[in-house]
DNA sequence: AACGGCGACAACCGCAGCAAG
DNA sequence: GCTTGCTGCGGTTGTCGCCGT
């Protein structure tokens, strides 16, 4: 027996909104309010529709203060940012951006964002033949291998450039509150737990060569959320016997195909820039700019934070 | 003008988490 | 501790308009 539909389906409209629904719903919640059941609402006001629809178009539409489109550079650097730190996690995003709903955001993503970043990395990608040839003990073709602040460090990496710091954005201006916010999201961005960047080296012998040293798959994770599983994201181990555990346990893999697309399929730079591929980036970078002494901070969380902070060093 | 491809956006779906009973 | 119902979330799909052929 399984749950109850939260609304008859049958007798439920579906798609667009019309103006006449919309001008419904909103003088029923400004007046009233959502009364705390979207459920029963339609009913109320005589709409045939979900709740649950109901609520979308109330909270993504038609919600006091809400801004469409138009983001700005601003915005883009704090989505590109917060997704790096902490993945698809779009109600925490938006949270950071007054007027901007997680729809939108998610949407802005999917569509601009990631082919921007992709197209950018791409570009990269095509500046630097000569890595192929690069004696990486990763496949040339890994991300990580063309992260240019592995080999190349004079290259900006493809990273997004970092959220500007100014006073009117308090809610990046200072560590304690985004390690706040990061430890809040679960994440093993702690203290007790952290990845310092010794920890990485030893993940990336070939970011240096002196530590290299066979090891399993470290589990790094933000504990990403997911509808399907919540993802426990592996840092790759870079030898030639990189990551058994990976390989022998594929349901590993499940959902982190484009994480592992380079070194397991050798197939190079995939379609897709997702989280794993991001964070990758984020890794290598973080390595490099420990080596060249630039950023503050000597913990991931501490890179993704000064990342925020500081416009212009990468 | 007709058609197809594509991008942008709106909306839907299903699952997880949570609170109340 | 369990069941149930609601909310919130993120992934996915549908729709529409624009553009090139």
């Amino acid at each position: 027996m399984g749950r109850a539909p939260c609304c008859d389906k049958a007798n439920v409209k579906k798609g667009p909104w019309s103006p006449e629904e919309d001008a419904k719903l909103k003088s029923y919640i400004e007046e009233h309010g959502t009364g705390g059941n979207w459920i029963a609402l339609p009913q109320k006001i005589g709409l045939k529709r979900c709740g649950k629809s109901c609520r979308l178009r109330w909270l993504n539409y038609l919600r006091p203060n809400i801004k469409h489109g138009g983001f700005s550079e601003e915005e883009d650097n704090i989505i590109c940012s917060l997704y790096i730190s902490i993945g698809s996690r779009w109600s925490i995003i938006a949270a950071q951006l007054p007027g901007r709903t997680d729809n939108d955001i998610k949407n802005y993503w999917n569509t601009r964002l990631k082919k921007k970043l992709l197209g950018k990395q791409r570009k990269e990608k095509q500046a630097r033949g000569r890595w192929k040839q690069h004696p990486c003990a990763v496949p040339a073709d890994s991300v990580i291998c063309q992260h240019p602040a592995v080999y190349e460090p004079q290259l900006p990496p493809a990273l997004p450039v970092p959220i500007p710091y100014t006073d009117q954005e308090p809610r990046f201006n200072n560590h304690a509150s985004i390690r706040k916010l990061l430890i809040k999201l679960g994440g093993r961005f702690s203290d007790v737990n952290h990845m310092d960047l010794e920890q990485l080296r030893f993940q990336y012998p070939a970011i240096d060569k002196s530590l290299v040293e066979p090891t399993a798959a470290y589990n790094y994770s933000v504990d990403m959320k997911s509808t399907t599983s919540t993802h426990q994201v592996p840092l790759l181990d870079t030898t030639s016997d990189a990551s058994p555990a990976v390989y022998e346990n594929p349901e590993k893999l499940q959902g982190l195909e484009f994480f592992y697309d380079d070194i397991v399929n050798g197939t190079g730079c995939g379609e897709s820039m997702d989280w794993g591929e991001m964070n990758s980036l984020l890794l290598a970078a973080a390595a490099s700019n420990n080596n060249e002494g630039l950023l503050q901070g000597s913990t991931l969380e501490e890179f993704a934070i000064d990342k925020m902070r500081y416009p212009g060093i990468h």
